[in-house]
DNA sequence: GAATCAACTCAAAGCGCTTTGGTTGCTTGC
DNA sequence: GCAAGCAACCAAAGCGCTTTGAGTTGATTC
């Protein structure tokens, strides 16, 4: 069914169809709610592809997302993203063309949907630092918003980020606080910007608390479960073993937590852990007393904003960059607890972790 | 830059331009070169909506991901599974569209699919028992495979499974022989097809042993982390307890890892654990010595293959249907040893997990 | 009674591509 | 020498929609 069996069926022309159900105020309302019963009735919807022929609009979004190309690593926040992103699309009649693709030709995916209009904008992902997506996009003159932020690109551009930096610092004060001494930082790639502002925020708190930067405490690498174990297990073979962890997400965290256990010691006495949390679905923190102490920011909720705001820029492009700071939400769990004053026996050592069993 | 454009340029028409391109044979070889270096050089590429407009065809394929009206996750396998489809479908010319969609609308969004053209085909996810999908995509003729079979469907369908029930019976099996009696099975939602076959892959099994099938003893659900924990924990606390459990993925698994810790007791040891494993690239289950026993299927080869045979079935509507049972390994790993010979000491018991140190 | 106006409705052009059904000029074969 | 065949190219129609500019009513005004 099309427009012109529609109208011939209802005795209009294609015009005043297409008028009645795009809303137009030419169309007797009347005439409007017999198109519009007649269109439920017949099934009807109209050609996507056709109407975006005809104005121009795509009435697609698009995403790309760049799979690693030496590690064909897919990061598993993108599922709950895309969920939340979905959302806002559907509930506006967008549709959302994914685009999974090897980071080194990204720039030509872009390119290529500019130049063949497939999308009206598009979602960055995983910014870098120094991205050179964003001059690129303002270069095509394509709409889009970012996930993150990308350090050093001076253009201006629509962002949503949690706030990074000051997540992991809080994270680390509050380590520091417990009389931590020695935290390993299990980072993601550094060449990612939200990586490098952990970082940043992790050492800033160690030197505002005089403490050294100690390079054989700080990892980075694709956020997995074996990278977490791996580096946690070498960090406590070290001479002077650290005493606490940040990860950057509950997967990461699982290993570290993997590798704790494998020592002979008991998370959150022996060693405490925070780590990030993005509130993935699947992946729950626990119940009512989260597992791990985390810094905590929905990652699905991100998607929902990032959406609105690039629906927004694309409805009005003269409105100028916007851009949202999110803050983490600092969740005490049973993963931390005070520093052991290691040399000597602890007696006393308070009960740290009241519903962790000690396994001896 | 468009064709009419592009060929005002070279001095041809839109036809031997548009011929060039796609590769019909009434275009010399010198014209032909010609015409795609300039095409090249000017960063032309055709407008798909264009181009879908005037083939029928939409050089799209559609996923359809049902998000749990009641629980709002989104499954985790999915940004691998889409990263194998993906890596077919660009290399094929064909964009991926996704719907996320609340599952209970899920059929409106077929219907529209169909009759906006906006796809050439879809891919049917998470089938359930008796899916009311695959009657409605036959009916309104939209091409399409499952992921997954659907117990109980008689219409013909195209479909790519694991032989779930028999990795489970294989698992089930392999528990048994080395002793166990009671086998805690932590299955996905029993709706979804895959988890009917597992849990029957399993019954078997006990029966085929004259064991009885205790539904104490069989939980299902959302394949989250605390799911594996929950009923783990709650299971562990019977009067008689499991020794062993069946997982559903290695979420799940970890989840159950987590209950078995707290309670004190070492997984490999104590408690042993089979589950499925997906082969998620965050998510490796461990290094040369799997940490878990597993059966053990990539998903993201599933996306690729079923990528491929729904272009195959779009080629050439008339082939038939297809479909691909694939086998699951069973990887040994540290999680699985011995049955305890629970009431009295066991001063015969052989190591079972050299690499888990023991932490008393 | 002619002119004005509001409220509807319509025919046709155009979006960028593919494809049908030509045309042109040059080789062939008899 | 001439019809037939062929290689190379082209004009124009059509895909399904939106939108412009132009009617066609019937009611209202002067």
């Amino acid at each position: 069914m099309n427009l012109k069996q529609l109208s011939k069926n209802l005795g209009l022309s294609q015009t005043t169809v297409s008028r009645a159900l795009n809303g137009y105020p030419e169309v007797s309302e009347a005439t409007r709610n017999r198109v519009r019963l007649a269109a439920d009735q017949f099934g009807y919807s109209p050609n996507n592809r056709a109407k975006g022929l005809a104005t121009g609009k795509a009435l697609a979004i698009g995403h790309v997302i760049p799979v690693s190309s030496q590690h064909e690593v897919v990061n598993p926040i993108f599922a709950d993203f895309i969920a939340g992103a979905g959302e806002i699309y559907s509930r506006n009649g967008y549709e959302m063309t994914l685009c999974m693709v090897d980071d080194t030709n990204e720039e030509n995916i872009y390119r290529g949907m500019k130049s063949r209009r497939s999308v009206d904008g598009v979602v960055v992902h995983s910014p870098r630092m120094n991205d050179t997506r964003i001059p690129l996009l303002n270069d095509i003159g394509l709409p889009f918003v970012v996930h993150g932020r990308a350090t050093g690109t001076t253009a201006p551009y629509s962002w949503l980020d949690v706030n990074n930096r000051r997540a992991f610092h809080r994270a680390a004060q509050f380590l520091l606080d417990l009389g931590h001494r020695r935290i390993g930082l299990l980072n993601g790639l550094e060449v990612m910007d939200f990586a490098f502002r952990r970082r940043s925020g992790f050492e800033d708190a160690l030197r505002e608390n005089g403490l050294p930067v100690d390079p054989d405490l700080m990892r980075s690498g694709e956020m997995t479960e074996n990278f977490g174990h791996k580096h946690t297990r070498d960090m406590l073979h070290l001479h002077h073993p650290p005493t606490a962890f940040l990860a950057s997400s509950l997967i990461v965290a699982m290993g570290a937590r993997r590798a704790i256990e494998e020592a002979g010691l008991v998370m959150g006495r022996d060693v405490s852990i925070i780590t990030h949390d993005d509130v993935l679905s699947y992946l729950g923190n626990g119940g009512d007393v989260p597992i791990f102490t985390a810094t905590r920011s929905s990652v699905r909720e991100a998607g929902r904003r990032l959406a609105e705001m690039l629906l927004a820029e694309i409805a009005c492009p003269q409105q100028g960059t916007q851009s949202h700071l999110l803050e983490a939400e600092l969740m005490v769990g049973q993963s931390t607890g005070p520093a052991p004053t290691s040399p000597d026996p602890a007696p006393t050592l308070p009960d740290p972790a009241p519903t962790l069993p000690d396994p001896t």
